[in-house]
DNA sequence: CGTGAAAATAGGCCCAC
DNA sequence: GTGGGCCTATTTTCACG
């Protein structure tokens, strides 16, 4: 099924998602065709999801990230708190934990006052609780 | 610097980090050559860090994921638990917190026994402290 | 920034093993 | 099923207007 050239394949791949078939190909010890063959196969088998491009996030205006831990003050609210957080651009990841807290957040803002303005206008907002960190 | 055609650029490029510069172009609005020329200074100035392959940890036997919190026993030992930490490979992510916990990681097993044995092993070595979640 | 060309390269195919 | 080589279609990368 998935062999120790298509684990090489991969961990390239990770590394730098624009390598060419016959980049790759050289890389692993084969040749264009085969890569290729494998490539696809991977790709629509759906071990590779996509790709995507590492912008950094300090050259485009979002200098600052921050880890929210939020515990509900109902937990009946999870479904509806996880729904709002999904609306929100600024929140890269929501991690739903089990225990306390109820969920992690990663939230980008432009500096420390837009990441306060944020926190005070949009997650309160929410049918939240408490902060941690 | 970097106006709303970079930005749609890059948001492109997150979404499909293969996409041709010829394909690009047409997406944001531009022909080739400018596109190209923007694309290649977004990489060279370190906006744009790198491509990266999304591959689907469950189908290549690491199915578990784990967040775990640690908060170390001594706080002098900071420095040695992210350096012990950064050499082991399931440890995807290692994001130093101020407060407490005093760590968060992201661990990737086979499965929750090999998570287990994991933790058992090798994290415990580690001059660290109390597991959370 | 757009156009048009040239050169390089990649992707897909068929054949041999 | 895997590897090798060719041919075509794109893509990249230059000029220049």
């Amino acid at each position: 099924m998935i062999d120790a050239i298509d684990r090489a394949i991969l961990r390239r791949l990770q590394e730098d998602g624009r390598m060419t078939a016959t980049a790759l190909a050289g890389e692993v010890g084969l040749t264009v065709a085969p890569c290729h063959r494998r490539l696809k196969e991977l790709e629509s088998s759906g071990v590779i999801r996509g790709y995507s491009a590492d912008v950094d996030p300090a050259r485009v205006g979002l200098g600052f990230e921050a880890l929210v831990f939020v515990t509900l003050r109902d937990r009946q609210n999870m479904k509806a708190f996880e729904a709002g957080v999904a609306g929100i651009g600024q929140v890269i990841e929501a991690q739903r934990l089990f225990g306390e807290p109820d969920f992690l957040l990663r939230v980008m803002a432009e500096d420390l006052p837009a990441y306060q303005r944020f926190y005070d206008d949009v997650l309160v907002g929410l049918p939240g609780g408490r902060k941690v960190d």
